[in-house]
DNA sequence: TCTATCATTAGAATTGTTCTAAACTGCTTG
DNA sequence: CAAGCAGTTTAGAACAATTCTAATGATAGA
């Protein structure tokens, strides 16, 4: 048997490169799980997604992966620096694929997320961290009434 | 039987009334589990204190409420403005006692929130909403790595 | 190709929170 | 000071997001 079909969904041989680069430059495993994963999320431009979001998308798309799957990859990501997690209800997290620094307007009706350019909020002044802790992150949730 | 004996620990007579009031002016009926609850959350100054942990000194004081008795005050008391309530890690969520406008630190190994009084924090410009949507608060959390 | 290591999975378990529906209590009215 | 109703409390069940378990499967280096 020579012959391997190939019945995957046609995407764009750039974007696979890109994304299974991604994975390896990261230091994760570009398994089949992953790679469908981190297409579906880095697809498009950039996106605030939850877990259960992206386990219905891969659904959708016939990618066949377990809702655990799905966490691992969204955690591994996160923890190699290519999604950023954010938990503003704490009904559920949201992965953002803006890993840049940026803030986020909060629609607090729909519970959706939009960026913010870091440019965009100017900070004056900020306190220094008690003890003089180093400060990993400052985030600026608008909070908006729609 | 005209003798009614009270056995509920002794606490100053000013800190009831205060806290009878608050409620009574908030629009809430004062019970018993309210009016308990409220002293634990206000006896202190500012504080940022989760249902569980407001469950448990209500036991180590020995007042007698159920759980869900203290989820509905807590969220009574913040649909009336008494407290605020706070989502960051999405653990679990936090209310605050501390209901003016102010920021916070938190400490992601702890899990610990501080506050930052408002003026700390200057903020030159910020966007404004899409759609001219209104504001409804800024929250800033420094993230801090202690 | 072999194999150690890492990843995936189904389903159970955990955890914070909300719901249910019955019992109870604060407050107003007569 | 009843009576009675609306508002409150409660135990425990139910829920939903997430994590764990332990067994199976895949990847990559030798
Ligand atoms: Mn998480
Ligand atoms: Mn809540
Ligand atoms: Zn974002
Ligand atoms: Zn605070």
């Amino acid at each position: 048997m020579y012959v391997t079909i190939m019945r995957q969904k046609k995407t764009s041989p750039a974007n696979n490169v890109t994304v299974l680069e991604r994975l390896r430059t990261a230091g994760l495993r570009p398994t089949r799980q992953r790679l469908a994963l981190a297409k579906l999320m880095f697809a498009r431009g950039h996106r605030h997604v939850s877990a259960e979001q992206l386990f219905n998308e891969a659904k959708s798309s016939r990618v066949d992966v377990s809702l655990a799957t799905v966490y691992n990859a969204l955690h591994d990501f996160t923890a190699k620096g290519l999604l950023r997690e954010i938990s503003i209800d704490s009904s559920s997290s949201y992965f953002d694929t803006n890993t840049g620094s940026h803030h986020h307007f909060y629609f607090e009706r729909s519970g959706h997320l939009e960026d913010i350019a870091a440019e965009r909020v100017n900070i004056a002044s900020l306190p220094e961290a008690p003890g003089g802790a180093e400060i990993s992150r400052v985030d600026v949730i608008i909070r908006v009434k729609a």
